[in-house]
DNA sequence: CGCACCCCTGAGACCGCTCTCGGCGCAACC
DNA sequence: GGTTGCGCCGAGAGCGGTCTCAGGGGTGCG
């Protein structure tokens, strides 16, 4: 008895364990005709004595659908893609991905060249997309081959269901507590302009604050620490009598708190500082950083499932975010 | 003139247009056999008229090569995954694999259960797999089948390579920078013991110290920061006259930043704190953290790159690291 | 001039799966 | 009893590549 080499059990095998065709065996494996049940039963069998698993590439061949999921991330520079929130939606979508035997990959989308997308599309490669960081330009960009397999973590449109946190009522919540504990003159820095993310919080602060009437102290980051820090140096030269921060994100929240420290002045004491995503480190800045939740993976679970099983999807998705109170506001 | 759906390019397009056969075609466009040079010309210029790029699923699937590459993270429960560490190597991997049409996925490998590696290794959609924080108990279950397409970042054995930091290597500079800015009492938050990437840095510890004649104090962490608060309170209550903590991750130190702050203990003044990977945040936390790099992106994409390439590799290779001097220490 | 050899090429099998299509058996109904 | 209809099944044609193999044309040598 020769023992050649242990070649992987193909669906043929199953099918002849199992007494059926290939045909049969494909239709209770993939689970698209009708099988009777003694057929099924076999099939199923034969496939769990052999171990059976199917071929991704076999069938995406056959199938036409492609074999990975790109994660693509709009942006000037590709350096978009080293944002630790990136990275985050990196690893739950390919945590979905494993399960499902499909790859993820990682690419740029030039903010003004949504010609990209079209080569997206084209290639058989790609299962589908989830985008991040999107705009409306590159939104409507998206081509019709690619509708359908195709959601955004952040804004969307009607062709591309959204999955996003809810920004507005997070910064809703987060100045509604600033102005609770007494603080009047709240400044806020807010994301690039360019991206959809900073509307809904600018907006809800331009509203709260003007429903308290209290002028708008808008300061434009970048979602960076050191922007965060160049932000809080600002706002100190133009508004000196400020006497609360809310950054729209925990990395500018923590450059400002650098700086308010190298001024010397008192946090929470003098300026009140809050910041929104609660990353990790937000527990550990001197002081504790004061801010709201951000369920990063959850939306991208969520979202990356969505695409892979072409499952329909409310157009727009808004997770809840919970205000998080510690030491600096 | 009915303009049909605009299917894309194949092979056999291509060798249409070029006026040659798809055997022909396939040897240019792969480039295994021999050409003549102008059925390579004639080739190229189609495929580039028409916009051609291959099917990776085809291709995998004729060749038996997988479709995607498995950043395989071992440790004990499946949080492992949930570590900025992995993030960073999943990003890097992603970004290689991008451009060579190969998905990444992401898994747990189970510390005692070595079967998953079996199972991998039948998988027909893997290509590779990049092994993270492994041991040498699972290093010595890596099936031949996986043998040669199987890389390690950490410690590396006779069949998988290795990618690392010099991880010893930075220890003893940060020691000795603490030695020669005459701390004489300094303790070690070291990593989990079941991981082998805490060795060389505990043996550099121990062998600094002891030239200098000084006791070990070491106390085990797990690479978070709350494990690193944990560790300083041991620290302080087992040695009160500590006067420096090297923290084997900036997490680590953070946390013991975060209890120092509470405990009132100025920091560098009474109790000097150093950290390793440069993250971020180690440039914004008071004081700010000195450490030493860690260029995490840089070898997981030499490692990518390696398995992918399937190119001959040094059996280990040990990335340089050096020392960031802030204000902790 | 004949032969051997080599370079190049095309035909075609194959990778493992999906899915259409036609056939078969059986129950229901007229 | 004959027809219709339906449920289940197998044959087989792809999907888009790779790679073996046999053959054709040219060159070098005897």
């Amino acid at each position: 008895m020769t023992s050649r080499a242990p070649r992987r059990a193909t669906l043929e095998d199953v099918a002849r364990v199992a007494g059926v065709s290939r045909s049969t065996a494909s239709r209770v494996i993939a689970g698209y005709g009708a099988a009777s049940a003694t057929a099924r039963d076999r099939v199923v069998a034969a496939a769990v004595q052999l171990g059976y698993a199917p071929d991704p590439a076999a069938r995406a061949l056959a199938t036409g659908a492609g074999v990975r999921l790109v994660v693509a991330v709009a942006g000037a520079t590709p350096t978009v893609l080293h944002d630790p929130y990136v990275d985050r939606v990196v690893r739950a979508a390919a945590e979905v991905c494993a399960r499902r035997e499909v790859g993820v990959s990682l690419e740029w989308l030039p903010l003004h060249a949504p010609a990209r997308l079209g080569q997206l599309a084209e290639d058989r490669g790609v299962r589908g997309v989830l985008m991040v960081n999107t705009t409306e330009r590159i939104l409507a960009a998206v081509p019709t081959a690619l509708q359908g397999r195709t959601v955004s973590i952040g804004i969307g449109s009607r062709t591309v269901p959204s999955f996003d946190v809810d920004n507005g009522g997070a910064a809703r919540t987060i100045i509604g507590h600033l102005l609770a504990s007494g603080r009047r003159r709240i400044a806020m820095v807010t994301g690039p302009a360019w991206m959809p993310c900073t509307r809904r919080p600018v907006t809800a602060y331009r509203e709260v604050t003007r429903a308290a009437g209290l002028p708008a102290r808008l300061v434009p980051g970048d979602f960076t620490a050191t922007g965060g820090q160049a932000a809080m140096l600002t706002i100190l030269e133009r508004w000196p009598d400020t006497d609360a921060v809310f950054a729209n994100s925990d990395a500018m929240a923590l450059g400002a708190l650098a700086t308010l420290r190298r001024r010397g002045i008192d946090v929470p004491g003098d300026i009140a500082v809050a910041g929104f995503d609660d990353v990790p480190f937000a527990a550990l800045s001197a002081p504790a950083l004061t801010t709201a939740s951000h369920p990063v993976e959850q939306i991208a679970t969520a979202a990356a499932a969505a695409v892979l099983d072409r499952a329909w999807v409310p157009p727009a998705t808004a997770y809840p975010s919970e205000l998080i109170l510690r030491e600096s506001a």
